[in-house]
DNA sequence: TGACAAAGTTAGTTACAGCTAACTATATTA
DNA sequence: TAATATAGTTAGCTGTAACTAACTTTGTCA
């Protein structure tokens, strides 16, 4: 078989990731300095995680040049934007947690969580919905035990 | 007022105040060696990690001498558990996850999550407990919804 | 008690991830 | 087009966290 072995990317670069797939959907070219500016980071920090990337063959980058997702790297970023979506969904419209801190919590977990826990967290997501569709309002009555 | 500021501890840090915790709470001594092994780490790993946390005051420790936890040691531990365990817990009795898998992914998420996911996670526990006491089981219809 | 094994430490290396300061390339505009 | 500001890179440093190999300490038991 062909199957690429999804290599293991760390915390610090899935978030470079993350960033240059955001700004790219949003204004169509990653500027270091933008990737800096969303991450709190150095350039020069950029510059480096950059190189990286272009290591591991996640985003095709020449010094001065644009820099853009490859393959790989674009299938990664979704992954953990996704992560990061389910995430922030749960915690806001399950839990009931004020979204920036939802944010930040999503920032944070969405690298440390794997497949099958996202999965069931959208699955849950998509339960109470049907639920309250049928009558039957999880989320309202958790919110008003918790006000206890 | 005097109250001690809550220090920044990295996740490792964590994990090794963690295996402290278990083990003594286990055996009452917690050698360098069985913390080396409940973390698949060196031995000189954890002698490096021991003079950090002696550093910072979380344990206390002496070349070839016992192990012991500080009062804030213990403390920092015994949050990082309570995480844990409710992390496990929630993964496990409400997703429905493996208990392997679920272990493993506490292990991880336990250091990224904060205080007011981790109570509502608790809450969310206790909630759905409360209302299958009263006869409305969300968490086996959840498991059916899962299995279309 | 002395030899030996087990436990623990030290020294030195590697990799990552950030930083600042100084330099280079690019782009704008007068 | 030349000056300049902005963007990006490089070099060098710091701190964390792991490793191996070699050494020291401790404890056991013959």
């Amino acid at each position: 078989m062909t199957a690429t072995k999804k290599q293991n990317i760390s915390a610090s670069l899935e978030d470079y990731l993350e960033a240059i797939f955001n700004l790219t959907a949003e204004s169509k070219t990653a500027r270091s300095k933008d990737i800096a500016k969303s991450l709190g980071v150095s350039r020069a920090s950029v510059t480096g995680a950059l190189r990286l990337l272009k290591e591991k063959k996640l985003a095709n980058y020449e010094p001065y040049g644009f820099v853009t997702l490859a393959k790989s790297g674009r299938a990664a970023a979704a992954e953990v934007v996704k992560k990061h979506n389910i995430l922030k969904t749960f915690f806001v419209n399950v839990l009931g947690i004020e979204i920036e801190t939802a944010q930040k919590a999503a920032c944070r977990a969405e690298h440390a969580l794997g497949a099958k826990v996202i999965s069931q967290l959208l699955n849950f997501i998509e339960f109470t919905a049907k639920e309250n569709k049928n009558g039957y309002d999880i989320v309202g009555k958790f919110w008003k035990f918790c006000e206890k």
